[in-house]
RNA sequence: GCGCCCGUAGCUCAGUGGAUAGAGCACUGGUCUCCGGAACCAGGUGCGCAAGUUCGAUUCUUGCCGGGCGCACCA
């Protein structure tokens, strides 16, 4: 049950009563209510705990100053026994300040849904795919992907949350140019390791690990490749690379505690006539034409500023003829909704794919595109300046090992995707306060510590289905109320989060609570001598537990019990 | 030249068209006889500039300035 929504719906329902009174008394003329009944929450604690607009918005048609519309829905308006106090405020708001009672409903909820707390239904089971990271398999992941990997991984553990079904899928791109590159890559280095003198590719890749690849696919089949006829040894390589190189992605991903439903091919693609019947599809529609020997696709027509080539001259597709019929395949799955999280680099081809989808015959605003910014990364407060061809960049591997999983993706969580992330090592690394890191987990560890305390005097954790349930309404301090407050927001924030894409909301939540909790550890003392008392508390404590957990959990986070 | 993203406190960043624009870090001072001081409390600076829409703009529109990134029969 999300509360919020509950007493959300409860007011505006008693607004729209107090409205039809006042015109029923000639108190008040419109015509009709705008709805939704805007009910926020205001910044400000002494404006109570809802304020709603409602008489700003109303005023003009009503022929009456804001104050005034406010004034007449107040003298209407029937208060109930929830309500404790309502009042018109600044330029005619109307503030609502509730019993705290609405709070201790959800003291029992957290401990019966647990894991599940801070879900709700707001995705109705509709069916959302989420494609992230997608790296070339061709070389290591970077901080790019790592940021990918992050954001990706945890909006779809949000969506999931909030009533989704989700898939997340990796786009291989193991087709086309950058894999012939790769083989001749591939060859260059195995020769040279087999003594012989060779250019090499002038665009080739140089990272070193392409060097590891062949010196291990030696040590496994020796020299037998080498008197191999050229297109064949290619071939032979890189089909030996490319599965080495995306189990190693793969590996990297799940040390930072990302796992794929699917793994998709491009080369399937390609294997399995899918873009010729994407083309065909395209051709039907009317947005196909040839010129100079190669097959376009006629963009300017759905708005773009330029066509664009599907199938080169020399016959052989381009990687956004991929794309598209990537794409297709994803919307013949029946997906509701699809959701790709793209680098920064990658914008100009966002309106293409978009028109591409349209020109297809589907709903192109099924299709959202994150558009995440560039990672900068600084060490030692320098720029380190990072080139993935000449193979000079911080690997995720490297950053697991030197920053730790959780540190990481709590970095990159804690941004919102189109933020220009400049990645601090020095402070990613630091266990110091300075690492916001440590202080969520440091909360988690801080109440766990409690409960343990709690447990070695024989305080346990109260039941709240039975008899026994402890008097919530004790918890009346300010601290106690506010993290109560913190608490009841969590399913909206999780499907706030969810479906505006704003991973990044989690983690300031995540802060937010446990600087709350601090706040409310330093001013009521938990394990004190009013039986009461200690009780309640050590409900709210348990509950801060379950929820902290829970939000680290889908950042993909560890809730440490010590630290 | 065209297009996309960004510009908010000293730094890194939040901010649903609303009331007095927030957090962390850094800086200064304070809190603790006790459940974890990796804590709490207090202290002050700011929406790049200019128009427009609106009862009301940091938020929407346009123009300009500054930074990043794109604009291939690459991906």
């Amino acid at each position: 049950m999300n509360f919020v929504e509950k007493i959300r719906k409860q007011l505006q329902k008693s607004i729209e009563e107090a409205l039809h009174k006042a015109q029923k008394a000639g108190d008040l003329n419109f015509e009709n209510i705008p709805t939704p009944i805007n009910l926020e929450v205001p910044r400000e604690k002494q404006h109570g705990d809802f304020a709603t607009n409602i008489a700003m918005i109303m005023a003009k048609s009503a022929r009456m100053n804001p104050r005034m519309v406010a004034e007449k829905i107040v003298q209407h308006f029937d208060k109930g026994s929830l309500i404790q106090d309502l009042q018109v405020a600044g330029p005619g708001f109307i503030n609502f300040t509730l019993d705290h009672s609405w709070l201790y409903e959800v003291l029992p909820a957290v401990q019966e849904q647990d894991a599940k707390y801070g879900a709700s239904d707001i995705g109705a089971g509709k069916k959302v795919q989420v494609e992230f990271v997608s790296a070339n398999p061709t070389g290591l992941l970077h901080m790019g992907n790592a940021r990918g990997a992050a954001l990706g991984d945890t909006l779809a553990n949000l969506l999931n949350m909030a009533g989704y079904e989700v898939t997340k899928e990796f786009y291989i791109n193991d087709a086309g140019n950058q894999i012939e590159n790769f083989a001749k890559s591939l060859e260059a280095r195995y020769l040279e390791l087999l003594g012989q003198e060779v250019l090499f590719p002038e665009e080739g890749y140089h990272g070193q690990d392409v060097i590891d690849t062949m010196a291990r696919l030696i040590e496994k089949d020796g020299d037998k490749y080498l008197q191999m006829d050229r297109e064949l040894r290619r071939e032979l390589l890189v089909k030996y690379a490319l599965q080495e190189k995306l189990k190693g992605i793969a590996t990297s991903l799940e040390n930072f505690g990302v796992q794929y439903d699917i793994w998709f091919s491009e080369q399937s693609l390609h294997d399995e006539g899918a873009i010729e019947k994407t083309l065909e599809q395209l051709r039907q529609n009317g947005y196909i034409y040839e010129n100079e020997g190669a097959l376009w696709f006629k963009a300017t027509a759905v708005g773009e500023e330029k066509d664009e080539v599907l199938v080169r001259s020399n016959g052989i597709p381009t990687y956004f003829a991929a794309d598209i019929a990537y794409h297709k395949n994803k919307f013949d799955r029946q997906f509701d909704w699809v959701i790709n999280i793209w680098g920064a680099d990658h914008h100009g081809h966002v309106s293409r794919m978009k028109n591409a989808v349209k020109a297809l015959g589907y709903d192109q605003d099924k299709l959202d595109i994150i558009l995440m910014q560039l990672v900068r990364l600084l060490k030692g407060g320098e720029i380190v300046r990072m080139s993935k061809r000449t193979g000079q960049y911080i690997t995720l591997d490297e950053l697991v090992e030197e920053v730790g999983k959780d540190a990481a993706r709590f970095f990159f969580v804690m941004r919102s995707a189109d933020s220009h992330l400049d990645f601090d090592l020095d402070l990613a690394k630091s266990q110091s306060a300075e690492n916001p890191v440590y202080y969520v987990q440091y909360a988690h560890a801080r109440i766990c510590s409690i409960l343990r305390t709690a447990q070695e005097a024989g305080y346990k954790v109260p039941e709240t289905k039975t008899e026994q349930a402890p008097k919530y309404n004790l918890l009346t301090h300010p601290a106690e109320l506010a993290l109560l407050r913190k608490i009841v927001d969590l399913p909206d924030e999780v499907a706030r989060a969810a479906t505006a894409m704003e991973p990044h909301r989690m983690a300031r939540y995540a802060q937010d609570l446990a600087s709350l909790f601090h706040s409310f550890y330093t001013n009521c003392r938990v394990i004190n001598d009013e039986e009461e008392l200690r009780r309640a508390r050590l409900l709210l404590v348990d509950d801060s537990r379950i929820v902290l957990r829970n939000v680290l959990n889908w950042m993909g986070l560890t809730a440490p019990e010590r630290m």
